[in-house]
RNA sequence: GGGCGGUUAGCUCAGUUGGUCAGAGCGCCUCGUUUACACCGAGGAUGUCGGGGGUUCGAGUCCCUCACCGCCCACCA
């Protein structure tokens, strides 16, 4: 027995431990420089195309959560396969500076230490936000680095650093000269709690319980005195904009009201005339028939008053506080004002009705406040020619969107879209680059320290006042795909690395982000900004909910990190899941990763463990000689290559679950369930001074590192640290660099020499037999330490021609001690009476036994039989349909022919058996 | 009001072009300390693939319809 193997094991800890391996591995690729594409430890092959990963970066005041993980994992598998590929790659990181969000944040901050924004003022503020940032930026890219994500660091980017406002104001001035972009009063969104305009996006609708409230304005008579009994009822779910009411509508086909048309109503408390007017918008079922107009207030009544020439009242200022306008209600909160006025008027007996109601009010993303619709002058983008161009970026196939199915959502979003309004009344961000002259003329500059005049009326610098409002914090994100290359100016890395590859994203911001970064793509760089929009799902706990914070259901992927490590979670996060699918996470998922991490690690542990000592430590990895391969080598090298086409297909598809699936799979039940314990016998066969012996030991091995070799590199994007700790001690090839993650992707077609089909197929049959002894054994409640006599038949065939050289094996695994006959018929002599009857593959076996496990035996055999029967009557049932042997492809029918016999034959023995035994 | 997705073993979910697709993990039951791993190994049980109809030689897989759950969009005050 020639057991000498070196033994390193021991060296190499028992269990994986992510909290050594992961941080080490990573410091190792930082320090070999070859996350940058034309890093010093970069492989890339510049005549390849190159790979180009777009991130949506992270907010500036965030920490890492579960979606930031998947997003990251998704990009890292992506560009990890092509960068092994030998594709240049990039993926570039960056932070967003998230204006909205970042001043959410830190407005609460400073309450606390008893400033506001108002105290201290826009430049100390934002001195303030300064310093916040520096504190919180630095975390979020900590945290993705300890998730082992393969960005170039070294082009690490800020939303508002001097390139992006470059970008900016050249873009801006661009959509000026345009004609799209321009400053004007309209109605628009208003977060009376951040004290800002949003546009349509940032507005949540959100289904409420509120009241219908019926109230009755007084009518003037002919000469305008009030009439004692003419009212007209209006219907209204937000009763404190009366104040700002200047008209009633009807439908002009509403016989109720047709006499009332062209009268005078009287708005209660502010004592305002305004005219009774004919509309079709109104609807006659809905609420009273007739509608309260308030221009100011909403966007429908702010049309119809446009269409009668009425007037428009602004009665709410910037905190939703009631104006001069609103008469006896100045300067109180717009709900106070809703109670007094409702108090009010049923004291008057002039509320008719109030009636619970179901309707839809806007909340505010970021505060939650209820958004109130304002009229205001504000700077919007007319994005319907961006859309045309977006649209068609997608139609002609320039940009793939996946699913496909979102495509169908984008196109809806885009052919409705309303213009952008991009100015926030806030002040951390990108200040619009426009300027504002005594005169009122407005210049918009492309240079950083503003025009040098008035580009109407020729006043001088000093004169001109730039304009106070910032830019949608979405505008400077939307740039992104070409802003951090360099653009506006024609660089090296905007030729090279735009348009990007895949835009890796979740669902949830298609509208914000990737349609906005379309647009301005198709804009300014004359073509899509991606080729492949791939969207992941979300992220939900064990039981399905949203995670959130106010909740505290949410799984902090650091805290994960620390406890099953980084690949762990990154395998949890795809494993099992499909494109766009939502997916839960729990505990269970997660220790399953972990397991698999553990697997594999001891899996390497035994190989790296049982090397012979003649093949030396530094020995390149190659396979060996056909002559040398045993049947089960050829299986599993078959197994492997199959797996590894399969592999390749579902990275190829996006299909990144299906990748895992295989891996996972094919390493834990081929790999370690069945071909380690055959290598265990091979490795160990063979006397110390046999030659050949020793030729099939060393190949036994080297199939064993090769195998798991390939199996490290197909899974290394997903599991990167792990992998490459364990490919560090393997044996590696010519062309491997010095680390696993610039070293050669696998393609199926380079298995050395193709593994032979017979044996191969002779192994399976073997092992199904094998796996048939294990079943009958457990079932029959035989000690599983118990070595059996066991005679066993093969027909000629493949299993028969593998079965000398895995008859050891099967013998240690199948715990037996078998003895191969010539003839069916020495079976019954072989065991007799009282044996265990075993049929597998296109072998059988008989399990000697003293008859006291028997009666189970029999029970197994009737049930085997009656299984048997039934897939075989099925399988006939098909074969005897004329229209399936006419209609079915060939292949079909000879295989459920050849099934057919197969069942045919097992039956047959089956019953021989349970007849000897009756 | 439009649109989309889901409904497969007790739980969480795979199932790409219709033909070994009825699967995996977890959980459960039985057994096991054989020198990689108990974060393990061997074995077992559980499903009329939401209901109904249709197309087809053949449907979890395509079409129609119904039910329930979820999501997105939307200016009936």
């Amino acid at each position: 027995m020639a057991t000498e193997t070196q033994r390193t094991t021991a060296e190499i800890p028992k269990a994986y431990r992510p909290a050594e391996v992961e941080p080490e591995v990573y410091e190792r690729w930082l320090a070999a420089d070859v996350f940058a594409p034309d890093g010093a430890g970069s492989r890339a092959d510049w005549s390849k195309k190159p790979f180009v990963i777009i991130q949506p970066p992270p907010n500036v005041t965030g920490a890492l959560h579960i979606g930031h993980a998947l997003t990251a994992t998704v990009e890292d598998m992506l560009i990890r396969r092509a960068r092994m590929q030998g594709h240049p790659t990039l993926w570039l990181p960056g932070v967003d500076h998230a204006s909205i969000a970042a001043q959410y944040v830190l407005d609460r901050l400073i309450a606390e230490e008893g400033e506001s924004r108002q105290s201290l003022g826009r430049e100390r503020y934002l001195e303030r936000m300064r310093r916040f940032m520096d504190e919180t930026r630095p975390i979020i890219s900590s945290q993705h680095r300890r998730l082992g994500v393969s960005v170039d660091w070294s082009r690490l980017r800020f939303t508002v650093d001097e390139g992006s406002a470059r970008a900016v104001r050249v873009s801006f001035k661009r959509l000026y000269d345009d004609g799209l972009a321009y400053r004007a009063q309209a109605l628009i969104n208003w977060c009376p709690g951040c004290r800002t305009s949003l546009s349509d996006l940032e507005v949540l609708s959100r289904p409420t319980q509120g009241t219908l409230w019926h109230v009755r304005y007084r009518l003037l008579d002919e000469e305008g005195n009030v009439s004692p009994i003419d009212t007209i009822t209006v219907a209204t779910t937000r009763p404190e904009t009366i104040l700002g009411d200047t008209g009633v509508a009807v439908h002009p086909d509403d016989e109720r009201y047709r006499a009332l048309v062209g009268r005078m109503a009287l708005i209660p408390f502010v004592d305002r005339p305004v005219p009774i007017v004919a509309d079709p918008v109104v609807e006659r079922e809905f609420g009273t028939g007739a509608v309260k107009i308030t221009p100011a207030h909403d966007q429908t009544d702010h049309e119809t008053g446009r269409r009668h020439g009425l007037p428009v009242i602004d009665v709410m200022d910037d905190r939703a506080r009631m104006t001069e306008a609103a008469g006896p209600f100045a300067g109180l909160d717009r709900y106070e004002v809703r109670r007094r006025i409702l108090a009010e008027l049923e004291a008057r007996g002039e509320l008719a009705a109030a009636l619970p109601h179901e309707m839809i009010v806007g909340h505010c993303q970021r505060s939650d406040d209820v958004v109130e619709p304002r009229l205001k002058t504000q700077w919007f983008i007319n994005v319907k020619p961006l859309a045309e161009r977006a649209m068609a970026a997608v139609r002609e196939g320039r940009t793939r969107i996946l699913p496909a199915r979102h495509e169908k959502v984008f196109f809806d979003w885009m052919e409705n879209i309303h213009d952008w309004n991009v100015s926030r009344q806030l002040w951390w961000g990108h200040r619009i680059p426009a300027w504002h002259c005594p005169d009122g003329h407005v210049t918009v500059s492309a240079e950083e320290d503003g025009p040098s005049a008035c580009s109407t009326c020729g006043r001088p610098a000093t004169e001109l006042r730039q304009d106070d409002d910032i830019f949608d914090t979405w505008y400077s994100a939307g740039l992104w795909p070409f802003s951090t290359l360099g653009w506006p100016d024609q660089t090296d890395d905007l030729r090279r690395f735009y348009p990007g590859t895949v835009m890796e994203t979740g669902y949830d911001i298609i509208f914000f982000w990737v349609a906005r970064m379309m647009m301005l793509g198709e804009w300014f760089m004359g073509r899509e900004p991606f080729e492949v929009v791939y969207l992941h799902g979300m992220v939900r706990d064990a039981t399905g909910q949203r995670m959130s914070k106010t909740k505290g259901n949410v799984v902090d992927p650091l805290g994960v990190m620390e406890e099953v490590g980084a690949d762990a979670l990154r395998f949890a996060l795809v494993h099992g899941s499909a494109p766009a699918a939502d997916q839960k996470l729990g505990r269970t998922k997660l220790e399953g990763a972990r397991n698999f991490a553990n697997k594999i690690w001891n899996a390497a542990r035994f190989v790296l463990g049982s090397r012979p000592a003649d093949i030396p430590a530094d020995a390149l990895l190659s396979l060996p000689e056909a002559k040398l391969l045993g049947p089960a080598e050829h299986w599993i090298l078959a197994r492997c290559a199959a797996t590894t086409e399969a592999v390749e297909r579902a990275y190829a598809d996006f299909q990144l679950g299906e990748a895992t699936r295989l891996l996972y799979d094919a390493i834990w039940g081929e790999y370690c369930d069945w071909y380690l314990e055959l290598a265990k016998v091979g490795l160990t066969e063979g006397a110390d001074g046999d030659e050949l012996a020793a030729g099939r030991r060393q190949a036994t091995w080297w199939v064993l590192a090769w195998v798991l070799d390939r199996y490290v590199r197909l899974l290394h994007p997903v599991m990167p640290h792990l992998t490459e700790a364990i490919w560090q001690r393997l044996p590696h090839r010519p062309d491997d660099a010095g680390l696993l993650m610039v070293s050669p992707w696998p393609a199926a077609s380079e298995m050395g020499q193709a593994p032979d089909d017979a044996p191969a197929r002779g192994t399976g049959e073997l092992l199904a037999l094998l796996g048939s002894i294990r079943t009958a054994r457990a079932e029959a409640g035989i000690d599983p330490a118990e070595w059996l006599p066991a005679a066993i038949f093969l027909p000629p065939g493949a299993a028969r021609e593998a079965y000398p050289e895995l008859e050891s094996a099967l013998a240690r695994i199948g715990r037996i001690r078998p003895r191969l006959v010539a003839d069916r018929a020495e079976l019954e002599t072989g065991g007799g009476a009282g044996a265990l009857s075993v049929i597998g593959g296109t072998g059988e076996a008989r399990l000697s036994r003293s008859g006291a496990e028997m009666e189970r035996e029999h029970a197994r055999l009737t049930k085997e039989l009656a299984n048997a029967r039934v897939q075989l009557a099925q399988t006939e049932a098909r074969l005897g349909d004329e229209g399936f042997r006419q209609k079915a492809p060939q292949q079909v029918v000879s295989a459920a022919q050849q099934r057919a016999a197969e069942l045919r034959d097992v039956i047959g023995r089956l019953q021989e058996r349970l007849h000897e035994d009756a």
